[in-house]
This record gives C-alpha cells, sequence and structure tokens, in this order.
RNA sequence: GGAGGGAUGGCUGAGCGGCCUAAGGCACCCGACUCGAAAUCGGGCGGGCGUUAAAAGCGCCCCGUGGGUUCAAAUCCCACUCCCUCCGCCA
C-alpha cells in the first residue's frame, strides 16, 4: 500500500511509475477522495472541540445547581451532526483503503520498464550449462526409472496437480530442506521459524495476496483460514501491528508447504513437478531499516544463490522488468536453473524489496535512530523452491545408464550416499 | 465441544459516568553527583489523524474490536474477537 500523502504529494510521479506496471490505477479518484476526508475531518473536529468545551461547562454548572436543560438540548444536536460527519470519514476511508489496497508498489528506480517477461534483463549467469553424449532425459523419465514419484495413486487421492515422493525421493527432498535451513542458518545468520501453514485474512492482507489474489488460494471457510501460498505470509505477519524494538535487520527462515490453486495456469506445462498445488519451500524474510533495504536486497541474493552454487547447479538471475514483477514488489530478481532434460531454464526464487508496500498494510514498524516510529521494509526470497531443485539436480546429474549423481554437498545429508540408481 | 476468568501505555498495575489532560512502579533516554560506574536526586518518555511549505504550537481520536445509552464513557449496556484456567476428546 502506497502512503496517500506521498500520492497527494507527487502525484506526476505515481501516475508515471503506475504506468508501466499493468494496474489501472485511479489516481484522480483517490486525491478526490482525500480532499473530501480531509475536509470532513477538519469539520468534526471543530465541532467536538465545540462540544467538548459546552460539556465541560455543563458539569461546571449543574455542581453549581444550575438548569442545563436547553444547552444540554443544543448540545444534543451537535452530536448528531458530529455522528453524521463521523459515519462519512468512516465511509470515505473504507472507499479510499479499497483502492489503495488494490494499487500496486511502485517500481523502484533501478527497474527496467517493460511489458512482460520478454523485457526481463538477463544480469548474470553462473555455472555451465550440463552437456551429454546422449540424449538427457527429463525428470519424470528419470524419476520414474529411479522410483521417486508415484503421481497416478496422488491423482486418485488428491487429484491432479499434487506430488507424492517416494523411498529416495522423498528423503532427497528431505535433505535438500535440511542442507538449506543450516546453510541459512549457520552461515548467513538468520533464525529458524516453523510457523503455521493456514493464516487468517488478515495476515493475507497485510503482505497483499488478499484482496487481488483470492481465487488462487486456497480458502476453508468454515474457519475463515487460507493456506499459504507461500511462507513469506506467516514470517512477514510476525511483526503484524508491531513497533519492533529489536535491533534490525532481523532475518528469518522456515521451511514451509506451499499451496496455490494455479487456477488461471490450464495448459501451461504441467508435467511433473514443474507446476503443482502443493509444493515445499525454504523462504528467507528479512525486516530492514528503510536506508539499507536495497543493500540488504543484494544480500538476499547473494544468500540464495549461494545454496545454488553449493549444489554446483548452473543459474541465472533476472531482473524483472517493472510489467512483470509482482503486485508488491519494488524490485525483483529472478532466479533460474538450467534443466537439461525440459532445455531451458526454471524459475526457483523470486527475491524481492517491497519497501514499505507490506510494512504499511500490515503496521509493522520500528523506531529509527533519531527516535522516530517508521514503517520498515521488508524483503523476502525464497532460498529456494523444492520441486523444481530436485529437477534440476535429477537432470543434471543423469548418467547414460540412467543413474543419478547427486552434488556433494547434499551426501552428508542422504548418509553419504553418492548416486541414485535405477531399480532393476 | 462444555464451564469459568480476563483484556488499560514497552512491561507491571490503579481507576468502575465529569477533578483521567490515565496514578504509582519497572525499563529506557537526558542531566546532576562521581576519576568512572552503581546507588541516589531532577527532568523526559505512546500511537494515529487534521491544521502547516515544514517544524513548533493547537485541535481531534485511541484504555481488545464494533455498536449503543448520555450534554459527557476506560468507567454503564449489547455483540464479537483473542488470551488464560479447568473438564472432555486427541497427535
Amino acid at each position: 500500500m502506497l502512503d496517500v500523502k506521498f500520492i497527494r504529494e507527487n502525484p506526476k510521479l505515481v501516475r508515471a511509475r503506475l504506468k508501466t506496471r499493468h494496474s489501472p490505477v485511479d489516481v484522480a479518484a483517490i486525491l478526490e477522495l482525500d480532499e473530501r476526508r480531509r475536509a470532513a475531518i477538519t469539520e468534526g473536529d471543530r465541532l467536538k472541540n465545540a462540544r467538548n468545551e459546552v460539556s465541560k461547562k455543563i458539569g461546571e454548572l449543574k455542581k453549581a445547581g444550575q438548569d442545563t436543560a436547553e444547552i444540554q438540548r443544543q448540545t444534543r444536536e451537535m452530536g448528531e451532526q458530529i455522528a453524521a460527519l463521523d459515519a462519512q470519514v468512516r465511509q470515505i476511508e473504507d472507499e479510499q483503503r479499497q483502492l489503495l489496497l488494490s494499487m500496486p508498489n511502485l517500481p523502484h528506480e533501478s527497474v527496467p520498464a517493460g511489458e512482460d517477461a520478454m523485457d526481463n534483463q538477463v544480469v548474470r549467469e553462473w555455472g555451465h550449462k550440463q552437456t551429454f553424449d546422449f540424449q538427457p532425459k527429463d525428470h519424470v523419465a528419470l524419476g520414474e526409472a529411479l522410483g521417486l514419484f508415484d503421481f497416478e495413486r496422488a491423482a486418485r487421492i488428491s487429484g491432479a496437480g499434487f506430488p507424492l515422493l517416494v523411498g529416495l525421493g522423498a528423503k532427497l527432498q528431505r535433505a535438500l530442506i535440511q542442507f538449506m535451513l543450516d546453510l541459512h542458518v549457520a552461515r548467513h545468520g538468520y533464525v529458524e521459524i516453523a510457523p503455521p501453514y493456514v493464516v487468517g485474512t488478515a495476515a493475507m492482507t497485510g503482505t497483499g495476496q488478499l484482496p487481488k489474489l483470492a481465487a488462487d488460494m486456497y480458502h476453508v471457510p468454515h474457519d475463515d483460514l487460507w493456506l499459504i501460498p507461500t511462507g513469506e505470509v506467516p514470517l512477514t505477519n510476525l511483526y503484524r501491528e508491531e513497533i519492533i524494538r529489536a535491533p534490525l535487520p532481523i532475518k528469518l527462515v522456515a521451511y514451509t508447504p506451499c499451496f496455490r490453486r494455479e487456477a488461471g495456469a490450464a495448459g501451461q506445462a504441467t508435467r511433473g513437478l514443474i507446476r503443482v498445488h502443493q509444493f515445499d519451500k525454504v523462504e528467507l524474510v528479512k525486516f530492514v531499516a528503510p536506508e539499507t533495504s536495497y543493500a540488504e536486497h543484494e544480500a538476499l541474493l547473494a544468500d540464495a544463490t549461494d545454496v545454488l552454487e553449493r549444489l554446483g547447479l548452473a543459474y541465472r538471475v533476472l531482473l524483472l522488468c517493472s510489467g512483470d514483477m509482482s503486485f508488491g514488489a519494488a524490485k525483483c530478481y529472478d532466479l533460474e536453473l538450467w534443466a537439461p532434460g525440459h532445455n531451458g531454464w526454471l524459475e526457483v526464487s523470486s527475491c524481492s524489496n517491497f519497501e514499505a508496500f507490506q510494512a504499511r498494510r500490515a503496521n509493522i514498524r520500528w523506531k529509527n535512530p533519531q527516535g522516530k516510529t517508521e514503517f520498515v521494509h521488508t524483503l523476502n526470497g525464497s532460498g529456494v523452491a523444492l520441486p523444481r531443485l530436485v529437477v534440476a539436480i535429477l537432470e543434471n546429474g543423469q548418467q547414460a545408464d540412467g543413474s543419478v549423481v547427486l552434488p556433494e554437498a547434499l551426501r552428508p545429508y542422504l548418509g553419504g550416499l553418492e548416486r541414485l540408481v535405477p531399480k532393476t
């Protein structure tokens, strides 16, 4: 959510920056409402002040034993006017808040203007793409031969698009989770959190999933709760409605499952693990001082890429253009792994700086060194998402005989196992 | 699921229609004392909105949330939410 005051003072800038995003925003309507809001508040405050004065006098007169019936009648009328104005203010504020909640964040000046994914910039590539002297298989073929998944039975249980890992497939995923958590805690200084996976409407609104993305999420109507689409939601909401007293930055990491309806994704490449309704993820979230947020953003990116480098997987970093960024982001990098079986790149992480966008919605503040209360900046990034990481490990490590050589860094988490071998 | 108790400022805790512009204590900040510190003493110490170019100042609002009664509500009434204790069920 943007600051109305900022919009009021910089309407041209806001219009220009938002033009490069895909949300049509009626800046004029917001400003007009703001005008009316402030007029009603000023008038209401004036009346309230008058009433307070009179009420005080009534108390004094009564104590002196005088008759106050007439003056009370007049004050009563004043009270009705005040109530009407208050109702008007509330209604205007509701309307204004709705508009503001559906307004995306302003892109940072370092973000290229652009329409869609075609306009994203490749910032850098790391590692070399694996080559083979045989025709590489995709993860579905590899996983089936190795007995790692069972999509058919998963569909019988939950319908299409839910993963089911078996044996070493399940263990491989668990090893990766542990490897990533250990890395972020021990080397990168994050505090590990095990949060709720189901959250209330206020939490979803705080991080910006609601109201816009309601149709993309699983909802439990009986309790009015939502299944989290990302660990970002419970982690960022950890400090909702708080003035943080602990020193910044605060760095949190959590493993969580994520649930997404993928309502609009039909027809896309949906085979196997690449796009599923439920997946696991290790998520990084930071609460930082505003002046440091772009430096912290780069550090966050480095924490995420460290995972990939330690696993020896080729990746590239994309700087998203204004039109391809998620709703709340001011700046965002995507990390993509090379997947030779698909002969393409797979997104495994988004590292975003939200500036004060989420903090303002969720009311997360701190006291800066000058003693002033202000909104923090929030950042988050996947560190990283699991299914596609598994895909990349399988496809990159595959051998001519159908076995898969595992990354060295992972072996301690698999009891020293060096490769996965097809069942005979 | 059943029964009871509670929600006041960063924490603790008084207040139960107008003197609440919310006492006292703790924590924190500044100053004095001190070679320095502790102790002690003095002062400061919530948030939001409006007004303003901005600040100061001034005004309005906030005692879990939302309504109501009243000239006037932390205080009275209603509803809701959350927390705690006990019982039941249960990983």
